[in-house]
DNA sequence: TCAAAAACCTAACTTATATTAGGTTATTAG
DNA sequence: CTAATAACCTAATATAAGTTAGGTTTTTGA
């Protein structure tokens, strides 16, 4: 396998960086953009990257860049993702306009639009989610069964994992000493979105030298 | 979550099918050939799609289509897994030339290289770990608290939950009538991989009904 | 049964994306 | 040192992909 330049090791990495976080392969713009360089060098650098084999495309097509060999295993990037307030104890989260602070977040663990809330209250200590801590919550009008997800329920916003049986849904605390909340037909459930990531509410510095604690996906 | 109707509903498996053949989300354009219709006509299904919050999609964006609600929740497939040894009674594991055989394993629980180990003892009985059991392990070089791990200490391979406060190490068995092992600074304990799945020793079909009983990631 | 909604069409059109052409400026190997 | 290659640029162009408009047909639910 032949060897890559500086500028061809760069790049590569950038794609598998953005393909990560973005869940599909960069346009040669977003790449350009990327690396601060304009289209036509990454063009470039592509066609060398296809000529030594690291990456197959499809001409003219976007997207189609495929990477047949991945160069760098997976260096855990940290992203900010913006703390929007708090959950478990109602009031209207999710303006964007509330952000209170962020959190830093391994790059790999982001799916589609994050953000991240503080939690309170203790219903879900048996998923290791405490009070504190802050939850990673992809947006997401409806989840599947048992994600961990947030969701308001009338005015309150809550963590639970989130149970589908037929029309019966429940949300379910992880904490023996609390009652699920069962949504009937009248009720207001919505869904917020689904929790990706858990971030330690203390010491997060520590957390650097650390692989994630939890992931929940 | 609103019903779909009959296109709605061939429209997003022919998203998933392609998205699962191509490696990326198809373009309106191969929706339209697939489905043998025009793309205005895939591109309006495709809005209906996302009021009903089954994708979401950036304007504009080529191949953006993103699946928040797969409607044929992901057919389980089987993958084979090779199991590479016994563990929790010492004795060389890990080289590939050693494979005794192999579990199939619901390819959903894989992530990076994996390998199954047959479990020997009663050290995990709490944790729903038996004789016979097959765990399959991610071999990775470190773990996080918590975790449950195949580690070597000296010489020994065992299963056990990873406990880390600070400096401090344990290797907990999950069985109340064993005891802790506790690592000091001189001990070499070496993480093997981390536990993923668990494979009941017997009756392997009786499982494919249930999701997977444990994912512990 | 009939009106609304869904599903489809053709024909533009806009925007995104890939690509080419023709150069300048580093870098690198002999 | 110098010739080749790589890495970048600007400007323009070609094609792909997404989108709109305005219509017809089919399906569906009250």
């Amino acid at each position: 396998m032949e060897q890559l330049t500086n500028a061809q090791n760069t790049l590569l990495q950038a794609i598998e960086r953005l393909k990560r976080a973005m869940g599909m392969s960069p346009t040669v713009q977003e790449l350009a953009v990327e690396l601060g360089v304009k289209a036509p060098s990454v063009f470039e650098g592509l066609k060398r990257l296809e000529d030594k084999g690291y990456i197959r495309r499809q001409a003219r097509k976007a997207r189609s860049i495929e990477i047949l060999h991945a160069q760098t295993p997976d260096k855990t990037n940290l992203t900010a993702v913006p703390v929007l307030g708090m959950v478990a104890a109602g009031q209207p989260i999710l303006a964007l306009e509330n952000q209170i602070g962020q959190v830093m977040v391994p790059d790999n663990v982001l799916r589609g639009k994050c953000f991240a809330l503080k939690v309170q209250g203790d219903s879900m200590i048996d998923a290791d989610i405490f009070e504190g801590d802050y939850v990673v919550v992809r947006q997401q009008p409806i989840a599947e069964n048992s994600d961990i997800v947030v969701a308001m329920v009338g005015e309150e916003a809550t963590v639970k994992r989130l149970s589908i049986e037929g029309e019966h849904i429940e949300l379910r605390p992880e904490n023996q000493k609390l009652k699920p909340i069962i949504i009937g037909q009248q009720d207001e459930l919505k869904i917020i979105g689904k929790v990706l990531h858990v971030c330690s509410g203390v010491d997060t510095e520590a957390l650097l030298d650390e692989p994630p604690r939890r992931i929940i996906t």
